[in-house]
DNA sequence: ACACGAAAAGAACGATCGTGCTATAACTGA
DNA sequence: TCAGTTATAGCACGATCGTTCTTTTCGTGT
């Protein structure tokens, strides 16, 4: 790894930090620059636009979303206890960023009618975060723990709710009771598929 | 009404637009200006500050809201049927916004952590939201429709959730299995609550 | 250690930002 | 209808935006 990358995963990771406190059309060059003690030019020149750096923002976030959340379910047993696991996996995720929250759950109303390679990568990540909840689920299915006929696009849907209204209750209402709100949901979420329609 | 109050309030209602569409923050006075026909100047006269228009945008839409969603579910019956017709409204409310949807929805994560009077007010407004759902699913409850021990807050968080998952549904996935999805997931929840947990 | 390429900074561009001030135009009450 | 108020436009400000170009500094392979 040559220093170039070395400043420019630094660049990306603290550009996460920023665009989910700012957004990623809120969140400027100049501010990202002041935050890592850089030149605006001298950040600018490791991306070709704007446009590009909010793309790379996003493939960067993946990548760690990928090892912080998805990675540790796949290590665990299928069905609810991979569920589960995926889950609070999630929420540690979220809580993590002490500012600003997931960032794809700041940029998904954000983005939502700026049509763009930028919105269109992050539907694409959105949907493959939704297949993958639909999959483990499916695992759940299969091991015998949810009913046979589960519809497993609805039931991630319902469990997508419930991080969305996660960031709501945590971030935008303080409810120091969000933590337990969102378990409770997930609960219920699950008994529910449990048991008949 | 002077004229005065009538152009403030076309202002208010096509910021509302812009602002569901680009963000409170995104939005500029220059944009505004443009989609108005107003000069710049002429328009910004009507507010003391950008940070004064956005709160009353807030106040502007909170209106819009109270007449129609709230105000059609204070004219049905208590109870389950109350309850049906919020949120009915709310979906309706939410789909009449050709572009942004919500505003609400869109200013919430948009705002989570920016400190000041906007926030402010949009954290009354979502409190205020809350204890609507709360108040109405508790009519279910005294009808005898809902369990008489449900924890009304957990539920309104729950329904909450699914506005929020069918803005992201509709608006950022453009799922045409959005607005089914909602409703049955609503059913769903509505049917667990008559039941004993 | 020197040379060469990569990385960062400096400076500037046209555009636009939010916000004032001043002048003109449009309403409104007598 | 005219005076006086109110509403709108014009213009300018300092700041910052994304972006480009040039220059300087730094890291690295030989």
């Amino acid at each position: 790894m040559t220093k170039g990358d070395e400043t420019r995963n630094a660049i990306l990771t603290e550009a996460t930090v920023v665009a989910a406190k700012v957004g990623l059309t809120g969140m400027t060059i100049g501010q990202l620059a002041a935050h890592t003690g850089m030149s605006k030019s001298g950040l600018y020149a490791h991306f070709a636009s704007k446009e590009a750096l909010q793309i790379e923002i996003l493939r960067h976030t993946r990548e760690r979303f990928v090892d912080q959340v998805v990675r540790p379910a796949l290590g665990t047993p299928r069905g609810v206890a991979r569920l589960r696991v995926l889950f609070d996996a999630w929420v540690t995720w979220s809580e993590s960023m002490e500012e600003g929250g997931c960032l794809f759950v700041a940029a998904s109303s954000e983005l939502d009618d700026q049509p763009g390679p930028v919105r269109d990568a992050l539907v694409r990540d959105e949907r493959d975060w939704l297949e993958m909840i639909s999959t483990v689920a499916g695992t759940a299915v299969s091991e015998g723990e949810f009913r046979q006929d589960l519809d497993l696009e609805q039931f991630a849907y319902e469990l997508h709710a419930l991080t969305l209204a996660h960031q709501h209750a945590s971030r935008l209402l303080r409810d120091p009771k969000a933590l337990d709100r969102v378990h409770r949901a997930f609960d219920s979420l699950i008994t529910h598929a449990g048991q008949p329609a």
